[in-house]
DNA sequence: GTTCATAGACCGACCGGTCTACTCGCGGCG
DNA sequence: CGCCGCGAGTAGACCGGTCGGTCTATGAAC
């Protein structure tokens, strides 16, 4: 996993960009080969297929995805609740600086979980890993108080990042971050209703 | 609009389950004329190309959905918040029949908004045109005083729409009923109380 | 000299789209 | 009534271009 190459690092940085912005079967090989100025033959030296490559740019965004978990839910200066809602944001600012394409793993998700079982587990392992992170911090916000004694962790995890993806989704088509900063208003001041 | 061919009815009926499962830029023309058994011409008699074919894929998927709205949102032996409630509980449903690919237009949305603005814009007025039509159902819910007074039922609307895309995109990584009807349990617990 | 990586010509398959030929049903007309 | 003309629709061979993937040759490092 360590000390990956430069050349392989670079066609997966602007894979993971393009994937985003075009999707999966709509990207050709030779649009990441000509915006790197890399050779198909490094590429195929690095993956094993266009499917390999693929895969391997969800895990590279999700380092992104962990880094961000980590700094958010450790975060001891914060109360738990606050911690979570402020990982979406830290989210949500990221959206903007590629201009509202939403989400990797929601775009690669619907596009390819009818076609490619690789890849709908892959998506399915990701999204579950984060709601699972979530979930912890939402236990301690349970047991601070700050939400419902009789609150599921797990459950409003899961529905945190699924209404999320749609969020995303919507902030996609409308290039506008409203619909995501409204899903969140609607959680947190419910939930701590 | 009406009476249409029914060689373009059968390549429409036929395309919008193909392009639910395989997304777009991964179904060839050629699968689709094959599953019909019509020949290529008879496919550019009806249609200018491949994206005017998908637009009207669209448009009529958007027929069952406006289908569904009229059973459910002028049934007046029901509450409103119960008639909308409905709605997502009927093309839940047909989600199930479908084996739980998820919707269309979140599908193709997802897929096609970085790379067409035809599509961008078309499932944005589509999700925009169904979140209209429940907003005005949650609006007589607050006037029934079955949500709080101060609630703004276009904005609730549009959070329902987006929320049940990404629980659908979820139900669809899954192959799992259970994200929808947790996304619903929800919303509809805490915004009755 | 061996190994890892770069380099890109090359391949068959398939893509969306065009083109021509043919069939069929119907209205007009002597 | 028979015949014709014509447009709608059917049929599929064919096209250039691009796809993902392979292959061989070369370069750089130790």
């Amino acid at each position: 996993m360590a000390a990956t190459s430069p050349t392989k690092q670079q066609l997966l940085q602007q894979g993971m960009a393009l994937l985003l912005k075009n999707g999966y079967n709509y990207l050709g090989l030779t649009e990441i080969l000509e915006s790197t100025g890399i050779p198909k033959g490094s590429f195929y030296h690095h993956f094993r297929n266009k499917e390999d490559f693929g895969l391997q740019a969800i895990d590279l965004y999700m380092t992104g995805v962990h880094a961000a978990l980590d700094a958010c839910l450790d975060d001891r200066t914060l109360p738990p609740l606050r911690r979570v809602r402020r990982f979406f944001e830290l989210v949500q600012d990221s959206y903007q600086g590629e201009g509202y394409l939403g989400c990797l793993l929601g775009g690669l998700g619907q596009e390819l979980s009818g076609v490619s079982d690789a890849f709908r587990q892959k998506v399915e392992e990701c999204m579950s890993a984060i709601a699972g992170r979530l979930a912890t911090c939402l236990d301690e916000a349970v047991q601070a108080g700050d939400l419902p004694a009789g609150t599921n962790p797990q459950a409003h995890a899961e529905l945190l990042v699924n209404c999320w993806e749609g969020a995303a989704l919507r902030s996609r088509l409308r290039r506008d971050p409203n619909p995501l900063g409204q899903m969140l208003d609607f959680y947190f001041r419910q939930a701590s209703a």
